[in-house]
DNA sequence: TCAAAAACAGGGTGATCATCCTGTTTACAA
DNA sequence: TTGTAAACAGGATGATCACCCTGTTTTTGA
């Protein structure tokens, strides 16, 4: 009713500037974030249009299918975040059982710092994925391949300075991201980030040799979850 | 062309019959095939009608909506298929550890001979369903829960009968479950059941204690998908 | 400067999907 | 036997979706 107000949020409104590049990253932004918040079924593309802010015509130049659209969130999205969240870490880290643990514990502090549980990036994608087109679960399998393999090549590094002698790099390297994997999954269905140290104190056989244990501090019951909408 | 075989499948087209909890059990039945396999998105109620081989009619009379559905093939199938995979045979066994072991072995057994990893039904579900509907969300976590307990339960057990005294039995069971989701996730990503006897073996810590460790049988490379699409 | 390609806009299209609705048949209880 | 509700059939419907197509604008290279 108030009408007529010259408020003009774009300057000028004339003439287009082409910036493919800004488009694209746009486009894999939104997308990133859709796939990981509900999937990459129940995010439609025109759901991402709107958000991008993006006409159909340039997403379709820029990803001519919604397959080629997730194949490129995952090699350059997904990638990149366990590269950062979890291999530079532990590469940067004095030892691959304190880069673990270091990243267990950051990622545990966020997730209670955010109050929200979206889960591992890269296995969202694996579950819904996997199976639906051999690209998807190679590009997957992939990373979970190159993940494993710096725990297990920085084991063995350790190894060759004098540490961890008696333990299975290959083996070490599974079951550290299996129990990040799996406690990720058990976070995000409970909203619940505790489970993470739990499952590092586990993974740090403090049960067995380090005395520590035992009455120290059982945060539990820490349910992160306020009752808002996804 | 070789037409008007008096090929009858059905002896009696005549008359209807009711079975209300037989074509109830029929739709589930499918529907928990589809939503491992394809997920819950990406499986239609046409599909399940046509898989069912029920109208949709009888469809909605059981199973008012999609959500309804699902709801009851978490609560009734993948309840169920913990209970049975993990619960029962954990608590059926002489100690956690031996439980926990036999577990990983014969469901890395069962996946290498069928030749093909279709994941945790429980994890398949969570990840895709977590975050989408809270309802989903509170059935799913409660199924991890019953996972959970029953383990530190067993392990309780285990201490008062004085095996296993310096371990947290919440921890054992957390990393217990994480450990077995992730190396689900794993493998059905890479189409690979290996990796949850990596996992065992870490998580029976034989890299330091045990001596049978080492140089013993390393059957990797063991990739088992042949393909076929899904 | 100018043609060609790239970048983008936006409406159209056929298919699919979950749900609904009307009608018919079966089961059960009085 | 009869009335009533459950059980089932099957087509209708409106919404949505991924993709396509035609046209316009911008950029590039010769």
């Amino acid at each position: 009713m108030s009408a007529e107000m010259t408020v003009r949020s774009k300057p000028r409104p004339r003439k287009r500037i082409n910036d493919p590049d800004g488009m694209r990253k746009k486009v894999l932004d939104v997308a990133e974030v859709a796939f990981q918040a509900r999937g990459y079924h129940a995010s439609s593309l025109g759901d991402l249009m709107a958000a991008a802010g993006v006409s159909g015509g340039a997403l379709h130049h820029h990803f001519p299918t919604k397959k080629a659209l997730a194949l490129a969130v995952i090699e350059e999205r997904v990638a990149a975040a366990v590269e950062q969240t979890w291999i530079a870490p532990v590469l940067a880290a004095a030892s691959v059982r304190e880069g673990v643990r270091a990243v267990f514990e950051a990622v545990a502090a966020e997730l209670e710092q955010q109050g929200f549980v979206r889960g591992c990036p890269l296995n969202n994608l694996a579950h819904e994925l996997s199976l639906a087109d051999p690209d998807f679960r190679i590009a997957l399998a992939g990373i979970f391949a190159r993940w494993r393999q710096a725990i297990s090549d920085k084991m063995r590094a350790d190894q060759q300075a004098g540490r961890d002698e008696g333990t299975d790099p290959e083996r070490f390297a599974a079951l550290a991201v299996a129990a990040y994997s799996g406690a990720m999954s058990m976070a995000k269905t409970a909203q619940d980030a505790s489970v993470l140290r739990d499952c590092l104190a586990g993974l740090e056989r403090s049960a067995l040799s380090s005395s520590q244990g035992g009455l120290a501090a059982r945060r539990r019951r820490r349910v992160l979850l306020r009752p808002r909408t996804v």
